[in-house]
DNA sequence: GACGAACCATACGGCAGCGTATGGTGGATT
DNA sequence: AATCCACCATACGCTGCCGTATGGTTCGTC
C-alpha cells in the first residue's frame, strides 16, 4: 500500500496515466513515453519487466484511488445520501473519471481485466450494502442497475461531454438520476 | 441507403464485424482478416482505400441495423412499452449489442466518432420523445439518464457477463430498470 | 478470339513499437 | 581511492501491420 516503489517508477506510471487520458491505452507505449520523459527505454525496461506491468501498474493505481474515494463514502451514515454522492462521482473527480473512461475502454486487456473485475465486486457490494440498508429487497439488482447508470454517464462523459458539459445542467442531471434510482419501487 | 455494394465488400465487412466481436477494433486489421478470408491483401486494397475505410463501413453497417431497431420500436404506442422495449434491446439482440459494444469502447476512434455522434444523437431523440409523450417535463435528463443506464448494460455485457449471465436474473433486472426509470418523480 | 474490366496474387518497402544486450556514469559505501 | 550498485544511454534485431506497384486470371462483350 505505501508507496515504497523505487522513485523512477512512479515517474513512468504518472507519464502512463497523461497518455492514457490523452489517447487511449494504445498510447500507453514505451518508447512514445520515453520520448516525453525525455529518457531512453533503457530506463523504463530497468523499472519494469515490460510494457503489460506498467499497463496493470496504472490500473492497479487507478483501483486504489478509486477504493480510496469510496472508503470515504462508506463513512457516511445516511445509505441514501452514500447513494447519490457514489453516483455523483463523475462529476465532482474529473481527472479520475477521465482514466477510468479510458481504462473501462480497455476492460478486456489482459493486464486491465483483473484489476476491474475487483473494483465491479467491490462497488457493486458498496451499492447492494446501501440498498440493503435502505430495506430494498431487491438490492442486488438496484446496485446493478445504479452501477450500469454510473458506466454509461462515464462513457458519456468521455465521449460526448457536449452533452454534459455546462456545470448547472450536470447538476441536474445527477439529482434527477439519484431521484430515480432510490426511488421505492 | 441500399446495399449497392459490389459483393466483395460485404465479405471483408462480415469477417471484419467478427473479428470486431472477438477481439476489439485492434482486431480489424487488413492482414489478419485476409488470413481468415483465405485472400491476400490485393483483394482488399481493391474494394477499400485503406483500413479506416473499413472500419467507417463497420460502424456505418451498425448504425444501419441499430436504427432499424429503433424504428420498429418507433411503432409502438404506448411511450411506456417504447421505451422498455428500448432498454431491454441489450437483451433481445445480443450480437448486435456484442458489435456495439466493442465500437464503443473505440469510441474515440476518428473512423468511428461521427457515426457514433449520430447514433447517441438519435436515440437520445428517440428517448426524449417518449418522455415527453408520457408527459414528463424533465424529458431531456431523463432520456440521458436512460441512454446512460443501456449503456453501462451493453458494457456490463460485455466485460463482466458474468454478472448478467443467466436469463431469468436478467429479466428481472431489466423489469427492475425499466420500473425505475419510468417511476413518476 | 482479341479486348477490357473486375478481381486477386506476388512481392516489395516502410514504419512503429517491443524487448535485449551491453556499456557508461555518478554517488554512496568501506 | 577502489568498489559497487542503482540508473540510464546506445545500439541492435525482431515482429506485425500498413500501403503500393505490378503482374496474372477469369470473365463477359463485340
Amino acid at each position: 500500500m505505501p508507496d515504497d516503489d523505487p522513485l523512477g517508477r512512479q515517474h513512468w506510471i504518472a507519464a502512463a496515466l497523461d497518455a492514457l487520458v490523452e489517447g487511449g491505452l494504445a498510447a500507453v507505449a514505451v518508447e512514445p513515453l520515453a520520448r516525453v520523459l525525455d529518457v531512453t527505454k533503457g530506463s523504463f525496461y530497468w523499472h519494469f519487466k515490460g510494457r503489460s506491468e506498467l499497463v496493470s501498474a496504472v490500473a492497479e493505481h487507478w483501483a486504489r484511488v478509486g477504493a480510496d474515494l469510496v472508503a470515504q463514502l462508506a463513512e457516511i451514515d445516511d445509505p441514501a445520501e452514500r447513494v447519490r454522492r457514489f453516483l455523483s462521482l463523475a462529476r465532482s473527480v474529473p481527472r479520475h473519471v477521465r482514466i477510468e473512461g479510458a481504462l473501462s475502454a480497455a476492460a478486456t486487456h489482459p493486464a486491465v481485466a483483473p484489476t476491474m473485475a475487483g473494483v465491479v465486486a467491490s462497488r457493486l457490494a458498496f451499492l447492494e450494502a446501501a440498498y440493503a440498508e435502505l430495506g430494498c429487497d431487491d438490492a442486488a439488482e438496484r446496485a446493478t442497475v445504479s452501477y450500469a447508470f454510473y458506466l454509461g454517464t462515464v462513457h458519456l462523459l468521455r465521449t460526448a461531454s457536449g452533452r454534459l458539459s455546462d456545470h448547472d445542467a450536470l447538476s441536474g442531471y445527477f439529482e434527477r438520476a439519484a431521484a430515480l434510482h432510490l426511488s421505492s419501487s
